[in-house]
DNA sequence: TTATAAACATGATAATTGTCAGTTTTTGCT
DNA sequence: AGCAAAAACTGACAATTATCATGTTTATAA
């Protein structure tokens, strides 16, 4: 297995923030997970006992809601690590996190965490950052989901699968999600974003070929995310 | 002025793990503020010089959704720290802090929090538990809006005022909020939230007096809250 | 104290969204 | 390739929620 120390996908989380004597700590103790497509890395409830670096793939972070339905809160793709809230307050997972795609994790065992973060305050601040950025978008998140309108979250849902995942060669999202899930980012009845979305397809708004999905008219597609 | 060594609110939040030290520094340049109802404390794209620490009285904090409606992320109260996450990721404020009654606030610089921040690690992990605690709640927000009716949200909100401000010597809650703001707790039209308070007066789950509401039937409200 | 504004309330109606009950299409296997 | 299962889709309808218009009560300050 590759060294942490050499992991590239390190740059984009915050164990960026260690020492190389930390690094090495860590990579001595992780163990790598091939995980495939609509496997769980971990549960809701589930007590973690360390954390999960995604190295590729996407995975939904998800919770269950009382009326049986599947709230994703967010997708997490390389350089996340899946699991940090968690270990951090000492409390069980509070999401679940599901693999969209076939994945690859590194999975770093809790100690290895918490003593950097409790000896390396420069890690710690890193963390802090991470996690305070988090919160900022799920404050975000919460202004959406209670004052914009279902068709409103759909557009900005594929506005934000483009600029986050980016395009395959044919202009398609490179990152297809099932109408279910896209349902359950932006808190709806499948049957409903399965309406929107072909409303969209027949205003020009996007164009589908199977699952994958393309934006065809940016401008007007921001327009409805704004309420045009 | 008192000095923040003797201070109880900082049982509550994460000052408490700082050196004697760094709370004399943090007592040194510190300053006291009284803030009315209805007050801004701070506001939306702000640049915070600092963080408010809550002595005394509850503040909202909320944000501009575009299509002009307020939406109150969270209420927060003495002990809770505001202002923290802008600071500490270095962008400006993205929520308003507004005061909901006659409030006492500490004013402490950014440098002496950022500065223990960077040298204390009890300090970093302390306020790293915190900002993660926030997180979960602000993901459990996400859930309850996205897959709750207005009806169960607002139940929750009685419930939950109860539970965090508790009651007056007559059983009513000892924080009262306008219908709009409720409304705009719960992410709903004032009128749709006035409408809903009225059902649970006629039901017999609230009474009211005035501003002033009282949980009636704590067992038939929780049994709302679910969906029953 | 009284005028004036703000908050609360209610009705009528429209718009949005969810639910149920199907059909059709796509996907993943062996 | 062929078949079962899953996903996508559609229609009809019901429930929820927003909006607008307007009246009433309550708070606030000159």
């Amino acid at each position: 297995m590759g060294r942490c120390e050499n992991c590239i996908i390190r740059q984009f989380n915050s164990l960026r923030a260690m020492s190389k004597e930390e690094l090495k700590r860590v990579s001595d103790t992780k163990t790598t997970k091939l995980v495939k497509k609509g496997e769980t890395i971990f549960g809701e409830g589930d007590k973690l006992n360390g954390v999960y670096c995604v190295r590729d793939g996407v995975s939904k972070l998800s919770k269950l809601s009382p009326n049986g339905k599947d709230q994703i809160v967010k997708l997490a793709t390389q350089g996340a690590v899946l699991g940090q809230r968690s270990v951090i307050t000492e409390e069980v997972a509070n999401l679940s996190a599901i693999a969209v795609n076939d994945m690859e994790v590194c999975f770093i065992p809790k100690d290895a965490i918490m003593d950097s973060l409790n000896s390396n305050p420069n890690f710690a601040v890193e963390v802090l950052r991470h996690i305070a950025h988090d919160l900022k978008e799920a404050d975000d998140v919460i202004v959406n989901m209670s004052q914009k309108t279902v068709k409103q979250r759909i557009a900005e849902a594929f506005i934000y699968l483009e600029e986050n995942f980016g395009k395959d060669k044919n202009g398609y999202l490179a990152l297809t999600l099932s109408r279910e899930d896209i349902a359950n980012v932006v808190g709806t009845a499948t049957e409903s974003a399965i309406r929107i979305i072909s409303d969209f397809k027949k205003l020009g708004l996007i164009k589908a070929s199977g699952k994958k999905v393309a934006i065809a008219d940016r401008k007007a597609l921001d327009e409805v995310a704004k309420g045009g």
